[in-house]
DNA sequence: ATCTTGACTTTGGGATCCCAAATACTCTCA
DNA sequence: TGAGAGTATTTGGGATCCCAAAGTCAAGAT
């Protein structure tokens, strides 16, 4: 368990994105201390750390202001961190120090291949592949050698599907063989795709290894535009839904 | 003038950077709120963003460590930047509304050309050319069409020579005549990467626009690792010299 | 009816006190 | 003399009180 403040933030920016509040709902310390039974010193924090990630706006005698990320945000954030990815492909392709790191993508991958190739899709499936695919960006990410890049990725990290490697499942589709069957078809293709960067970082194929990054990172915003195309009210919450986990379980993954 | 706390951790951020404090020396809000005469509720809001900037981190019981950057970290972290703002140049390239934008951009293009070809670089015209420059990269980031790009930049932005546009000159080569014309010569070719960007974007070819722009943004980290070449031990606070303005004042522009 | 002015309320910021946890130190016993 | 236990100290976290600044509302003057 974190202290008081984190554990506030996190109940506090978890009910910004799931829309529990009103659009440009107004905060007060007081009154967030009183139906969260804390003293204002914790919930100034967490409302600091909460301007810092954009979720609310300060204004000068007025409190504080709740400015709810839109699922628009979320292509954004994401194309951002797809991004910062294909830059640390490429430094790692670079990187001397990358052979003692490549042996862990590999198994990552082959994790992946195993669990896509047994054809199931079952929740304990797709969490372990979300897991496989998370380590294997993560990996990248954090040893690129360029330390910022990991550092400013994380920066934005804290809203929903930010995670590096998050993964995106339609939950209607799932519920058919066919729509299965076109997951998996997905899930290959993404692997497919990992290991070309890994083949790319592993010959010191720079441009190869940020480009492949770039065009897989893309992937994920593509398919949620599908989403947004077949439903206009899509919501952040329906996002998530669509990550293949819980509402409420997502947010404890959060970093 | 802010509030406390921000103006107290610009001071410790400012003491952190400039290597006031030993390497890994122990920071605890006692001790700090003694030193800078006040409470110890804003020198704790203090520490925490220092926390979130990287600049300290935070030990169980044991207090906050110190994490002065290095100048590598520095040229890290310009690397990011420049590949972020890369990124920015391709978006604007695509955003339809852009042609609004066009004529500031042009306006600080043309108005470095007028301080270069006066062929003064004394310290006035030195901060107008910092200034246009400052804003050239700025109005990129900030109407690229994505606003996590500006967000994301700015995450990193507490770090010295981050503030987008920062320009570095050595004040020994400023001294002869003939480091004049080199330094100019340097400038002029910047201000030319500037005019291709903005035809780029202009004429709304992305792949090119993006392409300059890293090239433009990788000048920075070269000249840099020029110093460093020349010595060993160029610390951060060189650096700051280098910047053309008085080690405090560049503190005050911090946004 | 409207504008102005004053008091009242709400807001966040800062100071201070108390507390638990972790560390560091010292004394004692083998 | 060295190891271990117990105590003192230092650490940050949380609660509470006070304050100044800004916003809000109502009453009174024009």
């Amino acid at each position: 368990m974190e202290s008081i403040d984190t554990e506030l933030a996190a109940q506090i920016r978890n009910d910004i994105i799931l829309g529990t509040y009103n659009e440009e709902e107004r905060l007060s310390e007081a009154r967030l201390s009183e139906t969260h039974k804390v003293s204002r010193t914790p919930v100034r924090l967490a409302l600091r750390m909460l301007e810092h990630e954009g979720l609310i706006r300060r204004s000068q005698g007025r409190g504080y202001y709740v400015n709810a990320p839109k699922v628009a945000d979320i292509l954004q954030a994401v194309q951002v961190r797809g991004h910062l990815e294909s830059l640390a492909a490429r430094l790692m392709a670079q990187s001397p120090g990358r052979h003692n790191i490549l042996p862990n993508l590999e198994k990552a991958i082959d994790e992946i291949d195993k669990l896509v190739n047994a054809g199931k899709m079952d929740d304990a499936s797709l969490r372990l592949m979300q897991k496989q695919n998370a380590y294997f960006h993560k990996t990248i990410l954090q040893n690129c050698g360029n330390e910022y890049v990991g550092f400013t990725c994380s920066r934005i990290s804290h809203l929903p599907m930010l995670e590096a490697g998050s993964m995106v499942f339609d939950q209607q589709v799932l519920s058919t063989q066919e729509g299965i069957e076109r997951s998996l078809f997905r899930l290959r293709l993404g692997n497919s795709q990992h290991k070309v960067i890994f083949e790319a970082i592993q010959s010191g194929d720079a441009v190869r290894a940020e480009g492949v990054m770039r065009e897989h990172s893309n992937t994920m915003v593509e398919y949620i535009k599908v989403f947004e195309k077949r439903n206009d009210e899509l919501t952040i919450k329906d996002l998530i839904g669509y990550s293949g986990l819980s509402v409420t379980s997502a947010q404890e993954n959060t970093e």
